[in-house]
DNA sequence: AATATCCGTATTTTT
DNA sequence: TACGGATATT
């Protein structure tokens, strides 16, 4: 096992370290996937069989890495590891298991945005949008639910915490989390919150729970800063039998408590798992000197200090450059040249990142590399499934999945010409589906034996509809073939709804083009919604692969990955931290994490930029602005640790960056201010 | 009852 | 800017 001698001390320590409860905190860059990896082949090399190990990790290109390493070191075995995340691996346990906890196995999996469409649908149909005054849209009432879920608050105290605006509606709100938990049950269908409810509840099932926990001798969890109370509760859970279970984590890059995962989990593993070894991982292999240099400084500002100082011992490198730019279109001129520059001098650009806060910021960037013929892959913003036609079609694919769906018949008959909510609901109860008393027979049969009748203008697209379904269900046809069926209903119809079809159209193919990998229809929707294609490039063909692509990503997404050569845009204050999340101490506190995570990504170099101007949705000919400052994290470090310089004209010097006010903890109101225009 | 049009407003991050 | 909601039209 020579592997062994590629690790240092602390990581060989964790690697070997003997059966019982593990945390091991791992700064940026020290090797965590490295560790992980090495830890999951040497428990194989000891004998423990590859699918008695499971490997919680917080994507499933992270689980798919780790394993593809431990493979080199441990033999193919290593890809019968259970690997996956939280939420996949609830899906997988419940196929299996789920009848314990009431569960048919031919449950469907519903994302974020279906469970919003139910929530607004209950809202209606309880009169609360047609109430005076106004109510929790959709999206706020989700979102309270999932925090309420997952951090196993009370409704009340959630309201009070995070949504005081919305205390009022108190009443209503639990109205519609009543009717939407009924419904989910009624039709069959788990959202993301379900299935790590349902995966603990399974554990509490007599010996199924035992038998699920007894399943596995070994339990490890990357990115465990980013884990909820219900996760946690699930690994206490899962480890009745035995204490083998190793965590994973840094505190310094929690950066998802919007969906409730908390720190304390890491400070309290050691009581939750009595007799823990602590194993610290603090030297960094990733960065030179002077970005962890500047990425320490930005943290030492935090108001909750962390526990260590990353060290490299890689010497050089140079200081990271904050560019002052005119405005964003310099922003993306010095961000082009850059990456041109860096690929001369030989990083391709496959190694070569630009980071941002939010999945819009790269959208004037997109087209200046597409102008300018530098291709490039973005992960994080609008999904691929999030698209109305791609739902469109997998709403008809779950219907043959599940035919109590309700929400997904709802969508599919809205599409028909002639057809609005009325019509829709009177063909749902003409074909028995949802209202109380839940799918009496089966749907898909009424379709076909007692149709109901449809508006007249409905009628032509609802026969071929039928005729789809039923060239569905007949026989074995495999996904992609129901895919192509389904089509034929489908394209006439999205022709007359979308405005550029030709486009959408190829969206359609690459759905058809992913169907053709899956044999079970089952197992095709649930990793679309489970572990969606999150980039442009994971649908590329492989022909586009070959060539040599940017990386453009969310800093969220941009988690655990790194690069030569990293690009931050737009960290003006308002941007980084984002105006929508500087409420409270705690919430700048995550935005600075947010800015620390990026800024590790950077091996060898790091930019900095952000644009001194913004202009308002001008018309083009306005010329309405107003001025940015750089980000409150970067205002008092930025002199010493960084290289300073500027693009775009000249006439700004008037207002230069170190106007961004002392102590970088200025409001809002200092932020953007209007200066004059013309 | 469905669809077209207009206006105001919220506006992130993801399983 | 894009989306949701309300109002007007078919």
């Amino acid at each position: 096992m020579d592997w062994l001698n590629e690790l240092n001390p602390a990581q060989r320590e964790a690697v070997t370290c003997p059966d019982g409860p593990v945390l091991v905190i791992a700064g940026a860059g020290t090797g965590k996937t490295k560790t992980l990896a090495s830890r999951v082949a040497w428990l194989i090399e000891q004998g423990t069989p590859a699918d008695r190990i499971l490997l919680l990790t917080f994507t499933r290109r992270a689980a798919a890495e780790m394993l593809g390493r431990a493979a080199r070191f441990a033999g193919a075995q290593a890809n019968k590891v259970w690997g996956g995340t939280f939420h996949a691996t609830a899906n997988r346990l419940l196929r299996l298991y789920g009848r314990a906890v009431g569960l048919s196995a031919t449950f469907t999996v519903m994302d974020q945005a279906d469970s919003e469409d139910l929530m607004n649908l209950i809202r209606g149909e309880l009169g609360l949008a047609k109430a005076k005054k106004r109510f929790p849209r959709k999206g706020t009432l989700s979102a309270i639910y999932s925090r309420m879920v997952n951090s196993r608050m009370k409704l009340k105290a959630v309201l009070q915490a995070a949504f005081p605006w919305c205390e009022d509606d108190i009443d209503g709100i639990r109205a519609i989390f009543e009717a939407y938990v009924r419904r989910k049950r009624e039709q069959n269908v788990l959202d993301y919150d379900d299935l790590l409810l349902h995966w603990q509840a399974l554990m509490d099932a007599p010996e199924v729970g035992d038998k699920v926990a007894g399943r596995f001798d070994h339990v490890l969890v990357d990115e465990y800063q980013d884990t909820n109370v219900v996760q946690a509760e699930i690994l206490v859970a899962m480890r009745r039998r035995n204490g083998n279970i190793m965590v994973v984590g840094d505190d310094a890059q929690s950066i998802y408590s919007f969906r409730s995962a908390t720190v304390r989990n890491m400070l309290d593993f050691p009581r939750q798992f009595p007799k823990a070894r602590t194993i610290t991982l603090e030297e960094n292999y990733r960065s030179v000197q002077p970005i962890l240099d500047a990425s320490n400084a930005v943290m030492e500002q935090a108001g909750e200090r962390y526990t260590k100082n990353l060290f490299t011992r890689r010497q050089g490198g140079e200081k990271p450059a904050l560019v002052t730019c005119l405005d964003e279109t310099e922003q993306c001129n010095a961000v082009c040249d850059r990456i041109l520059a860096r690929r001369e001098e030989g990083v391709p650009l496959m190694r070569q990142a630009v980071l941002f806060r939010a999945g819009h910021h790269s959208a004037q960037l997109e087209v200046e590399l597409t102008r300018r013929n530098i291709p490039f892959v973005k992960y994080g913003g609008l999904k691929f499934v999030e698209a109305a036609h791609v739902k469109d079609l997998i709403a008809i694919l779950r219907i043959l999945e599940n035919p109590a769906d309700q929400m997904s018949w709802y969508r599919v008959l809205l599409l028909m010409p002639g057809v609005g909510p009325a019509a829709a609901r009177k063909l749902m109860a003409g074909l028995g589906i949802g209202g109380d008393g839940g799918g009496a027979g089966n749907p898909l049969r009424a379709l076909q034996d007692a149709p109901p009748k449809p508006p007249p203008a409905a009628e032509k697209a609802f026969q071929v509809f039928r005729s789809a379904m039923r060239n569905c269900t007949t026989g074995k046809v495999p996904p992609a073939a129901q895919v192509e069926r389904i089509r034929r209903f489908y394209e006439p119809i999205f022709e007359r709804v979308y405005e550029n079809p030709k486009v959408r159209l190829r969206d359609l193919d690459q759905l058809e083009l992913i169907a053709s990998n899956y044999r079970s229809r089952s197992k095709f929707i649930t990793d679309l919604t489970l572990d969606p294609p999150r980039s442009t490039g994971d649908l590329a063909g492989k022909p586009l692969l070959d060539d040599d692509y940017l990386i453009l990503s969310t800093i969220h997404s941009a988690k655990g990955c790194e690069w030569d050569a990293v690009y931050i845009i737009h960290a003006a204050d308002g941007m980084i931290p984002s105006d929508m999340a500087t409420g409270s101490a705690e919430e700048i506190d995550e935005e600075r994490r947010l800015l620390y995570v990026a800024m590790t990504r950077a091996k060898d170099s790091l930019g900095i930029f952000f644009p001194l101007r913004y202009y308002h949705r001008g018309r083009g000919l306005s010329d309405a602005h107003s001025y940015a400052q750089v980000s409150r994290f970067l205002a008092d470090v930025q002199a010493r640790l960084f290289a300073r310089s500027t693009a775009g004209a000249q006439q700004d010097e008037e207002h230069p960056a170190e106007d961004a006010g002392q102590g970088g903890s200025r409001t809002v109101d200092d932020k953007l201010r209007d200066l004059w225009s013309g």
